[in-house]
Formats: structure tokens, sequence, C-alpha cells
DNA sequence: CTATCCATTTATCATATGATAAATAATCAG
DNA sequence: CTGATTATTTATCATATGATAAATGGATAG
């Protein structure tokens, strides 16, 4: 657990007290490559921090794999609009290397948040973080031809790129798998 | 503040004391058509909630201007990205029509969260609504033509199409006002 | 009411990306 | 190691949208 505190650190450091009850809350498991961790139609009821490894979320479009995002280690991931509605979520969250991840329960954590309200805080501040990336990224997707877009993750997450498949990256990048080769292809 | 607690209800009722409190930090403000309420290059310490009227936020992309959302009556509206990072934003909040809004000092907002949890915990449903919201908009943007993003927000909020130049829609909607205006005038 | 300015539409041409198919390359099970 | 499966690249053609310019329509100030 000491790479999600130091991860909480980021945010706001939490007492003593605090860290146990999220410790009583959470297990550490180990996933395999290419495994799902969490299906598509299930309510997303955990937040995971990925201690090794890498997953990312996807979903289907008119029978076509989406990729909607990536998670590396020491960072959290979680179906936000599932978590925060209680509705099914149409996405899934896939394991991308053998990983070990810390899954905290949302339930149990969102009753935390009743008798702690520095956990509240936290988990805030974390989503908060979340939000503003989200945000971001729209001006990204909207206002930057493909080629642009590949070559900003380039320079942002070059271990994505190096460590998952490229149909993957494509359609995170709103583009075919074919459109992306041509990209790299050039030159 | 009737119009703004009756908005809190939706989220998490506040105590009278709370709401008292949050009254302490807030104030009515009127203005007009086009003004901007918030300029580009200001850091966002205010959380908007509008009363009467249409606004949108914008920001300037190589010269041209981008939309990048709207807020009408009975939302809020702040530029997030600058609100939780506390560093100045390159949005705008301009007025379309004249307007009535509420205008809540977000620094005495966040003072306020340490004396009432049930205050963060209002506000930080509030935010997780629109993070939601915005990440719903990523799948919009990133997998669907020009024309079904057009019919969609047709569909979804016909008054905003009415009441807002189609300039700026286009912009919203990622296309230029040529195209969209040619995919409204098809058939 | 008129003149000016701004918003919207229409037209033409250029181009990035999609769709499809086929060729290579890489990975994996046995 | 071999064959089979999956991932990636390359090629061709079609099309949605962009860029630009010009025409039309609508709003506003005086």
């Amino acid at each position: 657990m000491k790479q999600l505190f130091e991860y909480f650190n980021r945010f706001s450091p939490l007492s003593d007290e605090a860290k146990e009850a999220i410790e009583g809350i959470s297990k550490l498991v180990h996933i395999q490559k290419n495994k799902d961790l969490q299906p598509i139609g299930h309510t997303c009821k955990t937040v995971y921090f990925i201690n090794k490894g890498i997953a990312r979320i996807y979903y289907y479009k008119d029978g076509i794999d989406i990729t909607d995002g990536f998670a590396t280690e020491n960072n959290v991931i979680a179906r936000v609009e599932s978590l925060f509605t209680g509705k099914p979520s149409r996405k899934a969250i896939q394991i991308l290397e053998d990983a070990e991840i810390v899954a905290i329960d949302a339930n149990k954590l969102f009753k935390l948040y009743d008798s702690y309200p520095e956990i509240e805080r936290l988990f805030r501040k974390i989503f908060e973080a979340s939000h503003v990336e989200t945000v971001n990224r729209i001006e990204g997707i909207q206002f930057h031809t493909a080629e642009e877009r590949y070559k900003a993750l380039l320079e942002e997450a070059p271990t994505i790129i190096q460590r998952v498949p490229l149909k993957y990256i494509a359609s995170y990048l709103g583009i075919t798998q074919v459109s992306l080769s041509r990209i790299r292809g050039q030159r």
C-alpha cells in the first residue's frame, strides 16, 4: 500500500487512522494480461490503483472496439460515468500487461466519507484532477489533426505507445488503425 | 437565491446554516449580452449559477474563436481547468443574452468546505456530474460525424440552437461555420 | 428608412481520413 | 520449430470536411 499512500500524498496527506480505514476496504489483486478487470454492463463499484502494469478502458461502438483511455503505474482508474451515477457502464477495464492492482471498494469508500471528511476531500481532489484532464482532452480531440494528436501522445506518454498495441492507440486517438499506420509511416 | 437552492436540492439538501453561509459569499450580478463575465488570462475564482440568460465558455485557437461549452438557466458554469488548478485560464466566459447570475466566491467557498462538510459534499457532487458529462462528450466528439453531432444537439438542447448564433455552435461541434451551414442546408 | 456591419448560405476546389483489401510482420500455442 | 493467428503496413478509391471567396440575408445605429 506504500505506493498508494505516496500517490495520495500528492493530493492531500491522510491521518494514520484514515490510512488504516482505506487499507481496510482495499485488497491487492493480481491480473493477467488481456483479462478484463471489469466487464461491460456492470456497475462500477471499485476504484483501482495500479501498482504495476497497464490498463485501458474500452467499449464497443457499432461492434468496433474503442479505447477510451489508458492508465499506467501509480494512477487511479475507474469508469467515472458509472461510479458517479450508479448506472451500469457500457465500458470495460482490460489489463494489457500482467498487473498488480489495489482494488478499493467504492461503496465502502463512500461510507468512509461520512466519518472521514479528509478521505472525501482526498478523493474529491483526485477526481477533480481527472476532470481537468478530461476537459483538456476535449480540446486536443476537437482541434488537432490525427497527426498532431499522435505526436502529442508521443511527447506526453511515449511509454504507452511502446507498451500498447497500436490498434488500441488508434481508437484512443479517434482514428482507424490504418490511418495511424499511415501517419507513422510518412517520412 | 431560491433558484440556486432548488438546484442544490437536486444533489444534496443543505442545512439552513449552510445555506446562509453560501448566501454570505454570493452576490447577484446582472450582465449585458456580449459582455465577458470573465476574461481570458485570469484565474477562475468564482463559481457562477445562471438564474436567467445564457453563457458560453470560449477561447482562441490559432486566432480563431472556439466555443468550449454553453450553460443556460439553472446551471452552474465555471472554468474548472483553472478553478481546480489555480492556474490562469486561457478561456473566457461570455454572456449571450442579458443575464442574471449568482456569483459564488470560490476561495471563500473552499474555506467553507472546512467548516461545512455538507457544502464540500454538495459541490463535489455538482462537479462530479459535470465530470460525467465531459467524459460522455468525448465519445460524442470522437465517434460521431459532424452531422450526427448537430442532430444530437438539436435533440438534447434545441433551445441552445435557437438562442445562440450558429457560428458559436459550429465551433462547439468542432466544425467550421460553413460546414454547419452545409449540414443544415442539405435536404 | 437607409447604410453599414455582421451572420449565414452557397459554390468551388483541396485534402485528411475512412473503407476495403491484400501483403507483411510479429506473436503464440502446441 | 512450425503453423496458425493476430497485428501492422501498404495500396486504392470514396467522401466528409476544410479553406477560401462571394452572395444573400438580417440586425442595428443613426
